[in-house]
DNA sequence: GCCAGTTAGAAAGAAAACTTACAAATAGTC
DNA sequence: GACTATTTGTAAGTTTTCTTTCTAACTGGC
């Protein structure tokens, strides 16, 4: 479990016997089509028994073929750029024992490219342009999915005014269902399980003509019906319970877009909170309460 | 045969049933994997049967879930699908030219790995364990770190009683810091550019005896002194700003090690809060808004 | 060429993946 | 509100996929 599939074929091609060096080469030759074999159909391909299918992958560590399929999902590859020997070391780790967590490190990482894609799709653009440019944005997210709509306003609000999260303390919708006209934009975080809610508060913004942009679960089959865009992020990490932290990331890039569309002009208003934010705050390491600058990189 | 599964699968969102849809969604939102999967495993994550899938794929014009999955390998084309293949067109985007987020990519992983690394330190233990058993758990965090805390809190209630988000709304924390006795334990979530309120809160909380868990980026220098545990985040993300993302995650690991420590007896908890959650607030899919169950993986 | 040691395949058995048949549940209709 | 049609799940098959066991073939050393 700790070698990506790669080195260990790789290996395999020195050492093994006949079959197993040519098992290994067409796995390494053809990897992209693997998941889609069998132990029957390979063996047939490379002109070996299905028993010896089953025994090479047990040789490179694996439990037999269908576990090496398995690994396959989420084997990243050598990308020594990435993470390097501090993963290693961590994964080392995991074989040590008692430890299933690293097994979710891998998940969520597949979960980061997820929504790095998004973040590439055509649709993405259009939901940037219009966070960007429409008067209101109004965000909203229940239950344990508060927190990312709460986190998206708060890092909005630095970029533009008319940022709002959503609530049901005033037992309505009103700020945005009752609004004059419907220049705005909704983003709405949620995941299972649903609360009733949000599809309500999408159904009812969309029927008043404001665009609605849904970041999800996989699960949730009714979002297409409801929202202008949908953004699934994968939640599946092998914990007790599902993770929908990687929204947070998401949630982060579009912020960054939003920002890319503005251009520089707004680090006036930056600027500007964080000398508030300064005032009544205050930061830590000022001399006196009353200066500050953005939280830039640069 | 000649439309590709997309095609076919985004044309039974809208036309098919309840189950044919959930599964028609599951599968767009989760492609990647779908050659992974058997019929099996995918009822089980989209809760439905194992005749069901068969149907559905029958219903859209395959011979079953196996042909489905054959037709895939051609479908996809030239659209990579590995994990690591997608990660490495990601990568070549970059190279490409106009797009510096796959940077951030990098970087965010890099940060994923530090976070799963600090869920193996010792101090880790020890916050863990004081969360699962500490009679009261707070949690602060400002500015756009907010939501982070209020992530933390909502998610860490499901498990235990007594956890609650600070804030200044009154215009103190008395809450905590007048507090009677100090069998109490609190987590702040912070970064740059470090409200004075975040330092203060700390020191006086550990003046009064309550251990201080402190969750920053990698600039805070005053941390250690104010903290009993303090776990650091990467947030160098290559964006405009600095990225706290990645904090959701760690704040995710915790509260499945609390889960760990309290052990399965906090289930009823968790069903009595979707209950209520089910009552008061309902769930998209129920018939009425009073059954619930929790949001488990298993 | 003979003999350990290894390697590979055939056949049979076990486990899984999928299908069929039927019954229960649900939704729609009058 | 009962009746029909559709949808879905359960349980029992059937087929496929994988593993085990055992035997044959090959390898290299003498």
């Amino acid at each position: 479990m700790t070698k990506p599939l790669r080195d260990r074929l790789t290996e395999a091609l020195q050492t093994a016997s006949k079959a197993d060096r040519a098992l290994a080469n067409y796995m390494l030759s053809d990897m992209g089509t693997l998941p889609f074999e069998t132990a029957a159909s390979l063996a047939a391909k490379v002109a070996v028994s299905e028993p010896t299918v089953g025994r090479f992958c047990r040789s490179i560590g694996y439990d037999g073929f269908k576990d090496l399929k398995q690994n396959l999902k989420n084997d990243m590859g050598d990308q020594p750029w990435l993470i390097g020997d501090r993963l290693r070391d961590l994964q080392q780790r995991t074989k040590a024992g008692e430890d299933q967590l690293t097994r979710g490190l891998e998940l969520e990482m597949a979960a980061l490219v997820a929504v790095y894609e998004a973040a590439h799709s055509p649709e993405w653009h259009d939901t940037v342009k219009r966070l960007a440019t429409a008067k209101h944005v109004f965000a909203a997210g229940f239950q344990t999915e508060r927190g990312m709509a709460q986190i998206f306003v708060n890092q909005l609000q630095y970029l533009r005014e008319g940022v709002y999260l959503l609530d049901l303390a005033a037992g309505n919708f009103a700020e945005i269902l009752a609004m004059e006209g419907n220049d705005a934009a909704l983003v709405i975080f949620e995941a299972r399980r649903y609360s009733r809610h949000a599809r309500m508060l999408a159904e009812d913004a969309k029927a008043a003509g404001i665009p609605v942009t849904l970041i999800t679960d996989p699960y949730c089959d009714w979002g297409h019906a409801v929202s202008n865009e949908m953004f699934v992020v994968p939640t599946a990490v092998n914990l007790f319970w599902e993770s929908t932290a990687q929204m947070a990331s998401l949630a982060n890039l579009l912020v960054n877009a939003v920002f890319m569309e503005l251009g520089p002009g707004v680090e006036e208003r930056m600027n500007k909170f964080a000398h508030l934010h300064g005032r009544f705050t205050g930061h830590v390491g000022d001399a006196t309460p009353t200066r500050g600058e953005g939280r830039r990189t640069t």
